[in-house]
DNA sequence: AATTGGCTCAACCGCGCCTGG
DNA sequence: CCCAGGCGCGGTTGAGCCAAT
């Protein structure tokens, strides 16, 4: 038995709005508001659309100081790095950058960002970064055939897929470059843990109170660092571990940054002490944790003066083993 | 000039979550 | 506690545009 529709289809129009159809929606809500009622505002102004099409239109349209087009690299990054990290959220992503509606950031990555970035890294010989990258690509074709759609969701291939990516340039011995070390399947208590997570995190509207961006994030670092390297979680009775690479890798989140740039805009940019571009911590981030704290997964450049010695596979270990800790409470696991 | 294929983006759809009765 | 209705979100669709042939 499905569930009633909200408005009767035979009803309603559909399809795109008339100039009179916007002036009629857009007067009534600057002088009366919305009401508290989508579904019974088309009645109060005589307009034959169903409720929820009004109030598609009004947030990706009709709604004041709304942007459309003209993506700065600044907010490419932005939509990058949150993408890679809490996945396909987009109207936590679109919280993030004033002005944008979900319905934008998500048409933006679909039809240019992701080709952008995975379109590039597919092609041989493009930049400095494939010589050493040419695996990831291969493995993460693998991964689509051979890793267990039932644990990952394409959102999360994708990321994962981006993560190792960036990853991969910068280590040639990294655990993503070899295939053959994957374990075949999956951790699934990453996908509980996420769940868990999202549920928490979705309940607010981004507009009217900004998410947690930083648990999310947090949350993926599990999701694409810790399930392909076969993590235990503590509850499981196993213990974290991961080898420390020798190679030294301080440079490295720098040049993921440089790449993510790289790949974007095809410019040079140098892997080590780049002053350009950067990133601008979220709002809500520093609002949570104050401008200096960096516990960004993605590291500020204060993490790796606090981290110098410590290698970005190593830190990111450290900071797996900490949120796995955490969510063991939090989730009583 | 006509056709075709690719791209973009506004809009729709369905489902899960929330809330009030 | 249960249920119905509304809201919000992410995925998908399709019309329109444009460039290539």
């Amino acid at each position: 038995m499905g569930r009633a529709p909200c408005c009767d289809k035979t009803n309603v129009k559909k399809g795109p709005w008339s100039p009179e159809e916007d002036a009629k929606l857009k007067d009534y809500i600057e002088e009366h508001g919305t009401g508290g009622n989508w579904i019974a505002l088309p009645n109060k102004i005589g307009l034959k659309r169903c409720g929820k099409s009004c109030r598609l239109r009004w947030l990706n349209y009709l709604r004041p100081n709304i942007k459309h087009g003209g993506f700065t690299e600044e907010e490419d990054q932005t939509i990058c790095r949150l993408y890679i990290s809490i996945g396909s959220r987009w109207s936590i992503i679109a919280a993030q950058l004033p002005g944008r509606t979900d319905n934008d950031i998500k048409n933006y990555w679909n039809t240019r960002l992701k080709k952008k970035l995975l379109g590039k890294q597919r092609e041989p010989n493009r930049s400095r970064s494939l010589h050493l990258n040419h695996v990831p690509g291969d493995a993460a074709d693998r991964l689509k055939h051979e890793a267990p759609s039932q644990t990952l969701s394409a959102s999360a291939l994708e990321r994962m897929q981006l993560h190792m990516q960036l990853q991969g340039l910068h280590n040639p011995f990294s655990f993503y470059n070899h295939p053959e070390l994957w374990p075949k399947y999956y951790h699934p208590l990453g996908d509980k843990i996420f769940q868990s997570q999202t549920t928490d995190a979705t309940a607010t509207t981004p507009v009217q109170q900004a998410p947690d961006v930083s648990k999310l994030m947090s949350t993926n670092i599990q999701e694409t660092d810790c399930l392909p390297l076969g993590f235990r979680s503590p509850s499981s009775g196993g213990t974290l571990s991961m080898e420390t690479s020798s190679s030294n890798l301080d440079s490295a989140t720098a040049g993921v940054r440089a790449d993510l740039h790289d790949l974007l805009y095809c410019k040079n940019s140098s892997t080590v002490g780049h002053e350009e571009h950067q990133l601008v911590d979220l709002d809500c981030y520093k609002e949570i944790y104050g401008e200096t704290e960096s516990t960004n997964w993605w590291p500020t450049e204060g993490f790796m003066d606090q981290t110098a010695t410590v290698s970005w596979d190593s830190a990111s270990a450290l900071h797996s083993e900490f949120m796995w800790q955490e969510n063991g409470l939090r989730f009583g696991l």
